[in-house]
DNA sequence: CGTCAGCTTGATTACTTTCAATTGTTGTGG
DNA sequence: CCACAACAATTGAAAGTAATCAAGCTGACG
């Protein structure tokens, strides 16, 4: 099994500790940083189940994580997607629920785990902690309902459009600027857009017709910025 | 203008003061209802615009109110409801953001509004309330993540059961227990599966037909609860 | 070099929307 | 109280969109 090389996991250079623990004094760093779990995840592998119980918070150090809940016949919908840097698992964790999502590598990536009972130490008494869920809580559900209302309205062609500039505002780009930093399946992007793989090929193709993007096997190229908002038909 | 001729709105008989508000101190509860403006909304006006400024937050005393938002080429969406004991409207004064959806009074109401200020003073030192906060986001959230995927998937057929079913969980029936105790007009409905005004009436006297719901005007009963969430295709 | 999974393409079918026309309801002013 | 206007509900027919089904194709890998 070939690992990406990375560093090891460490708070220091952890963006979480630049973002989301940022208000922490140092012995609640301590609480936090000591003994955590750190664990290495193979592409593909689910970091946790939709349904299981929560019993701990997961601090994406390095990867990308893609949640998605089952659907009609068992189809699965991709609802969300986390990077480095990103926490997961804190909702169902705070409200002492099952997870109501499946997570899972879509490369190799490390993820530490901090329990339950430390996480709840340092929130107790830390509002501003808490507000720090808070924030993360109504970014994520205003992306849900902005989510809702596209797949709601939109027509495929639209969705799918929509569906690469949010991988692009995601992921961002590799190096040349120009193609799209995360390799999907095209069955992925058709769970994204809620709609079939078929599909899903059939609008790339076009798109890639019209010049407005640029198909290399996985990797994605977009050519026209503007014409792909276009065809977004973004409102906002 | 006629109004309904309900108690003018005190604290003492709000269902938010058993609920959100639960864990107030004496100061702070006098903080908050001292000097709260309360109004009456009628049927069909406006509380606040997509877009707005926040500056203050809602507590629904008596009523039932829409949340939408503005999709492709004006069509509105349905994204939530709240009904009495709701607040409405933190979201968007936590994180200092414009409104992100419009409200609307569906039937008369009345709703006190609490200054920006006193909220935050009361939440600043009350970590208690910031949890009440994080578990209605993440309700909203599991509710959002829920309805995307039910958009994204199922036939018109089974949205418009599903909203059905959901109407009459959020707002329960008349006194007859079989009667949806909310009346929304068939563009509405529509509204919020996220279909056409036409769509839904053939839907709706299809259910008719067979005998799963009953139409009378702007009445739905349901007659087949479990035929009905049949139809809805739920699988949680 | 064969196999398997993912990708692609075409044809057909099913479902929804759109458009147009009609009927029904409600509120208002005379 | 009636007539009218404005809006909501309904119905039918036609057009469009996307899903489904079936069949090749392709590339990675043992």
């Amino acid at each position: 099994m070939k690992r990406k090389s990375i560093d090891i996991p460490s708070c220091d250079n952890c963006k979480n500790s630049k973002d989301f623990f940022c208000n922490l004094s140092e012995p609640e760093k301590q609480i936090i940083s000591e003994k955590k779990g750190d664990n290495f995840y193979k592409k593909g592998q689910v970091i946790f189940y939709e349904g299981n119980h929560a019993n701990g918070l997961f601090c994406l150090y390095d990867g990308k994580v893609k949640l998605t809940k089952l659907g009609k016949d068992g189809k699965e919908q991709i609802i969300r997607f986390s990077k480095d840097g990103d926490i997961l698992g804190y909702r169902s964790l705070l409200s002492n629920e099952p997870y109501h999502a499946t997570a899972t590598a879509m490369e190799d990536s490390y993820i530490c785990t901090i329990s339950k009972e430390k996480f709840l130490t340092v929130i107790e008494d830390n509002p501003k902690l808490s507000f720090k869920v808070i924030q993360l809580l109504s970014k994520d559900l205003k992306g849900a309902e902005q989510h809702l209302i596209d797949v709601a309205q939109k027509s495929v062609k639209e969705r799918i459009a929509e569906s690469l500039l949010l991988l692009q505002t995601t992921f961002g780009y590799l190096a040349d600027n120009r193609t799209i930093n995360i390799q999907m399946s095209r069955s992925e992007i058709a769970d994204m857009a809620g709609t079939t793989t078929e599909s899903t090929i059939r609008t790339l193709a076009q798109l890639n017709e019209k010049n407005i993007i640029e198909l290399n096997g996985k990797n994605i190229v977009i050519n026209d910025m503007k014409e792909l908002i276009k065809c977004s038909n973004s409102y906002d």
